[in-house]
DNA sequence: GTCATCATGTAAGCCGTTACATGATTGC
DNA sequence: GCAATCATGTAACGGCTTACATGATGAC
């Protein structure tokens, strides 16, 4: 999940670790809190498996042909002062990650991944948050997982009302959990209906949105 | 959460983990998997704090007059079996728990205890269902702190959008986000009225359910 | 020169998970 | 006597948190 937003982020500009932390807190702070204790470990996981990669430092790059050396303007007002992060030395001072290919192709595959988080609401609502940055297709096949998965849910809970209805006629003294599961159905069927309108507008975008088209 | 949880089952009446476990997946299982790596542990916790207390091995009893013995029937069964459980050899077949009084006391503390998952939809749903074995003061105190905290969270993603409508008029490729929050903010205000509801049916159950009144 | 803020990181811990090991009871 | 299932537990790990340690930079 964090890996997923940071990639994200990532995509959108190169970025070091307090800033994406920074970003995560200010467009998703409602419902997610990233602590440096996860952030610095997972920046370190991906540029151990090569889905990011260091901006700045030396020639080696890897990949394709981006503009090295500007962040955001102070990044290279930065070097001026600190001389180039001392070209090897003690390390500190702002590191900057970008994304790699191998990383763009992480983004999509974490999209996708249907790990317990998938059919989580709050999974589906950090992945929404990021999903503008994967391909089209890739988009589309999320929501839909996302439909499918509600679907079942709504299958799932009126079972549960059906056989609480059977069962529990005689003990039936929590109206607690009753109002629960009720409340639980409706709010069920209204984020179903929210992720169709979602995929009516991915599938068809000329009338639902006068902004702009597909991004990808 | 967990030992709120098994604090509320064993208020209902003396049962083992295994059968805990199965309760658990039945009422709540479409919103928790407890699996016995987490119940066990916290079952012996429970204990150590004298939360709950083995029940039927000897007359070394610290609470209430609950005639010993007899857990469902076939507890009773199971010892003409295995003689008593072996007195206190090997320890296997069945331990069955109790709620003492400390657990009692433990259990409203843990309704009312604000951690972060005070304010998590999650952590409450669960609270919800348990709350009933709470009496019916802690049971108001718990609803209505959560209608707090949901106003709380409609200002804040009230402001939120505010903030995003006068920053981000420029680069605003993101609908995705747009829309989670206004989904988000729609599912709030629905979450708001369904506690006020639980409330007022907390305070005047007369016109409200035609079931039972208060039940502690 | 010192304080606030930017910036990176480590350590310990929490709360849960899965996978595994083992034993007892029941039904056939 | 063998399989299914009831029943209890341990070990290792996952992902995240908080609290702490440290260092650099800029403002005054």
């Amino acid at each position: 999940m964090l890996e997923l937003a940071v990639l994200g982020l990532l995509k959108e500009q190169p970025r070091h670790g307090y800033e994406l932390k920074k970003r995560l807190g200010e467009s998703l702070g409602f419902l997610w809190g990233v602590s440096y204790g996860s952030l610095y470990p997972a920046l370190r996981r991906l540029e151990r498996e090569g889905a990011i990669e260091s901006v700045d430092p030396s020639p080696t790059l890897t990949a394709a042909p981006i503009p090295t050396g500007s962040i955001t303007g102070d990044r290279a007002a930065a070097r001026r002062r600190t001389g180039a992060r001392r070209a090897e030395g003690s390390r500190r001072t702002r590191k900057a990650y970008r994304i790699t290919e191998r990383g763009e192709a992480l983004l999509v595959e974490l999209l996708l991944a249907d790990d317990e988080r998938a059919d989580d609401d709050k999974g589906f609502a950090i992945r929404l948050a990021f999903c503008r940055h994967a391909p089209a297709d890739a988009r589309l096949r999320f929501l839909e997982r996302r439909r499918d998965a509600l679907r079942e849910r709504v299958e799932q809970v009126r079972g549960s009302s059906a056989r609480r209805a059977r069962a529990e006629r005689p003990r039936n003294q929590d109206r607690y959990l009753t109002s629960l599961l009720e409340h639980r159905a409706r709010a069920t069927d209204r984020d179903l209906e929210w992720v169709e309108e979602l995929i009516a507008a991915e599938r068809g975008p000329e009338e639902l949105l006068g902004q702009e088209g597909a991004t990808a």
